[in-house]
RNA sequence: GGGAGAGUUCCCGAGUGGCCAAAGGGGGCAGACUGUAAAUCUGUUGCUUGAUAGCUUCGAUGGUUCGAAUCCAUCCUCUCCCA
């Protein structure tokens, strides 16, 4: 099709990816005539990236698909500190060690997902201006440029005031302005991004840079991304969906975005995918049980995303075996026991807890009394159901709890 | 530094000597209904036990008592008021 490209502005206002903006006009002028450096920086706070930070890897793709370039911000230095905004308790600190490993980590998460090769995109950690500020001389050249009292009136700060907000974390805003200045100057970095919640953080630093250098930089923040219900997503019980395999399976990725609501789908097409438009608006007029192909569309993009496709696939297909026929895939959740472990035979529920299917045996007795257990399709109707080398099938036995969690349980020498 | 108050189970929050493994709500899990959705209804929600029962738990440590989440002492953390 012949159509004029796009620019990226309109593609992520399209998306619905845009919450603020400090100059729409300014800014998608900017975005249409230049190759513009922005930044978005990344709170290495934890040792893998989460599902909340995928939004903003998906909007710096984007923009970098369309030629410009991104600077990540690893925040060694700022996340010694730590972010006050949205919180209502004040950050654990970390100490200097974990948060260097926190960011190595991140580094090689955020390389399969953006190019840096040739300079196309670069990752700087705030850590190397940061950390070795004199601070007299960080008052004096920054300091001087902060009223106190606005910063006070800051959204960011407010559910804080009424809590307590100690000295350390007030000086947030300053450092992460000081982030944008820097940049500015080493790197004619003009944008900011971030998520909604930086909104007060990203203006200081757009002030920061007016007031030093009289130039005018841009802020833009992104939806957060929560569900229809206004809850922050990536958030299980168990805690965050994690994009490291290793601390968040696969399977369970994939899974956990087949199953959102209804209303979330076409939005989340939207927001975290490359899914044209056009083919999001045939989504868009499904109705009823029909919507379960769009949930499919989604779990596999997302997942080909953040895992790569063989994986995604992989998920796809385990999840049909298991959901379609009840069959057996060798990419469904299993865990192994060795004929050792199982000797003469174990009880259901020493099994079971042993492969930690189940937390404990009062939680398995329960889910039996309740009907809810089930071995190969079969109702587990006892308590002391014995299992042995005989009650698998080909060394191995399906185990389900529930409507939608499987085990695959293997038996080996 | 002085004064007042608070810390309860996953979360919020009741409980001021035994009837407390601890009300209620949220969340979780399971059942029914469905579309691997939502809503709704039902059950369930510390651990061990077939069950009786036992064990661990109410910021920490000691103490009083036949008996403590509840009373006392010390300590830790937080909030508020004064300086």
């Amino acid at each position: 099709m012949f159509t004029k490209m796009a620019n990226v502005f309109d593609t992520l206002k399209e998306r619905g990816l845009i919450a603020q903006l400090t100059h729409e006009e300014k800014i998608r002028e900017l975005l249409e005539k230049e190759k513009v450096t922005f930044y978005i920086g990344f709170d290495p706070t934890a040792d893998s990236l989460h599902v909340g930070h995928f939004l903003q890897m998906v909007v710096m793709r984007h923009m970098q698909l369309a030629g410009h370039r991104p600077i990540a911000i690893i925040g060694g230095g700022t996340a010694m500190v730590g972010d006050p905004s949205g919180r209502t308790d004040m950050r654990q600190m970390m100490t200097k060690e974990t948060i260097e490993y926190n960011a190595s980590r991140f580094k090689e998460q955020l390389s399969r997902f953006i190019d840096f090769s040739d300079g196309k995109a670069l990752m700087i950690n705030n850590a190397d201006w940061l950390l070795n500020l004199n601070y007299v001389e960080f008052l004096r050249d920054i300091g001087v440029h902060f009223s106190v009292n606005r910063m006070l009136t800051a959204e960011c700060f407010k559910s804080r005031l009424e809590r307590g907000l100690s000295f350390i974390e007030f000086n947030y805003m300053l450092m992460q302005s000081y982030d944008f200045l820097k940049l500015y100057e080493k790197y004619n970095c003009k944008i900011q991004l971030g998520g909604d919640d930086q909104w007060s953080n990203i203006i200081a630093g757009i002030d920061l840079v007016r007031r030093v250098h009289q130039d005018e930089v841009y802020g833009m923040t992104f939806t957060l991304l929560t569900t229809s219900d206004g809850k922050k997503m990536g958030k299980t019980q168990k805690g965050a969906v994690w994009l490291d395999k290793e601390k968040f399976p696969v399977y369970d990725f994939y899974q956990y975005w087949r199953n959102v609501d209804d209303q979330d789908v076409i939005r989340f097409l939207k927001l975290i995918t490359f899914v044209p438009m056009e083919e999001i608006k045939e989504y868009e007029k499904l109705e009823g049980a029909a919507i379960n192909e769009a949930k499919k569309r989604l779990a596999y993009e997302v997942t080909k995303l953040v895992h790569g496709e063989e994986e995604a696939k992989a998920a796809q297909k385990a999840a049909e075996a298991v959901f379609g026929g009840g069959g057996i895939d060798a990419n469904m959740p299993s865990k192994t026991i060795s004929e050792d472990e199982l000797g003469e035979g174990l009880g259901i529920l020493d099994l079971l807890v042993k492969v930690g299917f189940i937390p404990s045996k009062a939680e398995g007795k329960r889910l039996i009394a309740q009907g809810g257990l089930y071995l190969d399709k079969e109702k587990v109707e006892s308590f002391d159901l014995k299992i042995t080398k005989e009650s698998f099938k080909d060394n191995v036995l399906i185990a389900r709890k529930g409507k939608k969690s499987y085990l695959k349980i293997e038996l080996v020498k």
